[in-house]
DNA sequence: CGTGATTTTGAGAAGTATCAAGAGGAGTGG
DNA sequence: CCACTCCTCTTGATACTTCTCAAAATCACG
């Protein structure tokens, strides 16, 4: 379902989100250019290899892009907060499937429309531009982390990351929801769901985190889970300021 | 060493790579925003960390890019080839660290100068833009395989993807020189240097390849290995088409 | 309060890493 | 041209992590 875009709304508002994307959002565009859709949990944005008509921002709620093998593996690239960026792909078709992981809404903005604004507005293309180089910022991080971590390693950058991105603001000790299910976990970062399960345990055990419910985590010791994230790694992407 | 670009020059001209971004080296640049830097085997490029005041356009030779994490584990990120860009970074400094894996040449454009230039010039805009999310599409593909593949998968899409993009040409059986030492594989496909030679041994006596020379590899089974290598993927991003 | 989906736990198998040693190649100097 | 050395690559034995398969426990929801 998509509605026209209107600046006073409030999902048009949030996509004015914190990484500087500002400019994207606050440019006026004509009708036919972008509007903003809504979506329930699981539901397909766009899939892989459909046409790539449209760059996506993410307005409200938490997105994922998926590829799934012929075999049926399954990996996540990434998740996308309000503010974020996706379908920024080169090519004639998505290489990805842009999935709704829980209600939310996202901009749609015609790729064509885009290019000839990104042609003449400076301040937009550079925006977009920063978009796109983003992604690969954080897709480096995300593959060092996959690539050559242990799955305590891997869990404790996926928290850490939710923390530092998506904390419930005013909370003690630092929590965090878990939009996604384990399965999704597991697939974004290149692990079994058991493995994802014995490491949660394990962490619950030795006393680095609490978990209240299955979708609730409680950072008890934040060091130590930062100790473990960052132990092949710096400042991590998503917090490295971003300049043109 | 940096010498000021001609368009005249042969390194220059091999810059007009096989993947459209012939735009960007064909555009003449003021004398200040464009030079090729020579590099010999091993030698750095742009370090980790250094302010990121350039863009990047392999002409010559085969160039990587490498995250060293604090205790030693090494991620290579991607191997460029001719015509393709790197240095795309969207923070103040490089996130990586980009080095020469054999003699080569490089176009260093200055970032300054690309972002005025892609506000004027929507040719070189949609070229560079292109250039970042074709590495983008790359790095999908790459994450994938590192996440979710067996080590002999690996390495089939690893020669796979060397035949594709530079066999040497008017060979039979297909053959690809290995620039890059073993522990560039390696630390490219998220192994150890010793998996990696033993997956070679192992294609070897399945009779998949041949190796004439550690660094030379004839491929004489590709419906094999392209089967090894498709496992888990349809057209790889290398040769995914790119539109604008 | 069932019923199906998700998550956790368990036991065993498989694949890759690690540690250690040996073989092969390239370059240097006698 | 050969011997020596260094470096890369290969091979071997073993250990460890993670995966796989199976079942039990918990949760969500009608």
């Amino acid at each position: 379902m998509t509605v026209a875009i209107n600046p006073s709304d409030s999902a048009f508002k949030a996509v004015c989100g914190p990484f500087g994307i500002a400019e994207v959002a606050n440019s006026r565009f004509a009708h036919s250019d972008a509007s903003v859709a809504h979506y329930a949990a699981g539901e397909e944005v766009a899939g892989e290899g459909d046409p790539a008509e449209n760059y996506f921002m993410v307005a409200k709620g938490v997105f994922r892009s998926v590829k799934v093998t012929r075999d049926g593996r399954r990996q996540i690239f990434a998740f996308y907060m309000p503010g974020d960026m996706c379908g920024l792909e080169p090519g004639p078709t998505y290489d990805l499937t842009i999935e709704a992981v829980n209600a939310g809404s996202i901009a749609v903005l015609s790729r064509t429309a885009c290019r000839t604004r990104m042609a003449r507005d400076p301040q937009f293309n550079a925006a977009v531009f920063d978009g796109a180089t983003r992604a690969l910022a954080l897709s480096i991080d995300h593959m060092t982390m996959v690539g050559r971590s242990s799955a305590e390693e891997r869990l404790a950058w996926f928290l850490k990351m939710l923390r530092d991105r998506a904390a419930i603001p005013g909370r003690e000790p630092p929590t965090v929801e878990l939009v996604m299910q384990r399965q999704d976990i597991a697939d974004y970062l290149g692990l079994t769901i058991e493995t994802v399960s014995r490491t949660f345990t394990h962490m619950k055990e030795r006393g680095f985190i609490a978990l209240p419910t299955t979708r609730r985590v409680e950072i008890l010791n934040p060091k130590a889970l930062e100790r473990l994230a960052a132990a092949d790694r710096d400042a991590p992407a998503w917090d490295r300021r971003i300049c043109a």
